[in-house]
DNA sequence: TGTAAACCATTACGTAACGTTAATGTCAAT
DNA sequence: ATTGACATTAACGTTACGTAATGGTTTACA
């Protein structure tokens, strides 16, 4: 089958600018020219093209794809294997980001928190692993591994309506701790409803409910500044605020 | 926390003069200017870089993300949701790509042929979603939603080495099918292993597997024009002899 | 048989998003 | 006081095409 540049072109869904830029670079040249200097593509250059736009859609350089196809040494099913393995690769850091992207939209919704590194994390790959395990490790150290594995497959499997009731009840939690705040006394009654709201909010994610472990969270809260941080958003001294709270709250 | 310009390309994965670039480009400027003209960034620039670098990976030009950032109804969730569906659509292409990948594979080691257009289908993403979506609906109406999302999300995390045994599997299923059809019994013993691998490459696909969805897909095999065609590339009649053969491994 | 629409060609300037280099000033530590 | 890492601006280079402008060719059909 032959066939013209317009035609190829979009049977490969590429431009004709495309194709006449390929063969100006000699990256791919048409079989043969008809007798009015039309470009004739044959069996053989589509499927050239069709190893080019593997490569493109990876990523690597038109020069690079050039010196790839025509090495000697060039072993198509070697090629596509490897190539394939470069897809995969590819799709793991595609994952990566949808994970990231995931992960902030629940932090925009206050459910998690994240560090400027996290924020970064569906972009680099490589620091990823560590930071994931460190971070897990941290958690681990205060409650124990089996809450944190439960919380996270709770979290993953949450469904679009509990989806909802989290949200709003992130955003009562939120006000009746902002109220409460200003009011100023942490054994005052809006406070220990905020109390029961944040324990509402933890079993969200919490298989096992206990005091020690209210208790722990909220110290870790004032404790770690990313945390500090995020309630601090609500008022300054809110984390140490909610921490107070929750000690005579668990007394 | 504050940073540099190093400190900043450093945690973000980015070159300085990208970052340069972007403050030039007023895409990013620095939250203040020390006194002697080094660029400080905040944290407010820090989760912008985040939101561009989001937007960068999905391709989108720089010129569009400043728009996309400065619009007065930019509401950051219902942006980060739409990107989320927009990195899922990646995803669906990339795996087209992988697809198409694996049958070249197979085309080049002889056990299929692929036609001039099967050769850029991974390249034609207007296509996919036409395909994909109708798709979708005509299983949705034979097996209910259910079992299909469910069956969605296991494709969408499926692994890198879970690829490879799904590959494998599919090879395997291709040939004992083959050998099995030249015998002609669908109630001979490869015909039965055949259906056997059969199941095991659908569990690869859904939550639950049953009797009934394995004979109803294996009908779909034979009413469906696409699937018919796809079977029959192995042996003309090739799918009404699965039916059979699964009618009985189901019995 | 004429003619418009569709398709082919080359030439050439435009562009996006940085990379790279050069020339020079600043900071921290020895 | 020097050294090396880091900061600045300025300006040209690069990749992979897009987009005219201009003109010849093929095809459809009235």
């Amino acid at each position: 089958m032959e066939y013209t540049i317009n035609k190829l072109a979009k049977l490969a869904g590429v431009s004709t600018r495309t194709l006449r830029y390929y063969d100006e670079f000699e990256l791919l040249s048409p079989g043969r020219i008809s007798s009015k200097g039309y470009r004739i593509y044959g069996q053989k250059e589509i499927d050239r093209l069709q190893q080019i736009l593997f490569y493109r859609a990876l990523g690597v350089p038109l020069k690079a794809i050039k010196n790839i196809l025509s090495s000697e040494n060039f072993d198509e099913q070697v090629a596509l294997e490897s190539h394939l393995s470069a897809l995969l690769a590819k799709r793991e850091q595609l994952d990566l980001l949808i994970a990231n992207v995931g992960k902030s939209i629940r932090a925009m919704k206050g459910e998690i928190i994240m560090s400027d590194q996290e924020k970064f994390e569906g972009f680099l790959k490589k620091l990823v692993d560590d930071n994931e395990r460190q971070h897990g490790k941290e958690a681990r150290g205060k409650f124990g591994d089996e809450i944190v594995d439960r919380s996270n497959a709770k979290v993953m499997g949450i469904s679009k309506e509990k989806y909802a009731e989290l949200d709003a009840l992130t955003v009562e939690l939120t006000e009746t701790l902002k109220t409460a705040f200003k009011q100023g006394d942490p054994a005052s009654e809006l406070a220990q409803k905020a109390c029961e709201l944040h324990k509402k909010w933890l079993c969200f994610f919490w298989e096992d409910y206990s005091k020690e472990a209210h208790i722990g969270i909220t110290q870790m809260y004032v404790d770690d500044p990313r945390f500090t941080a995020y309630y601090d958003k609500i008022a300054v001294g809110c984390a140490v605020f909610l921490r107070d709270a929750v000690l005579i709250y668990c007394k």
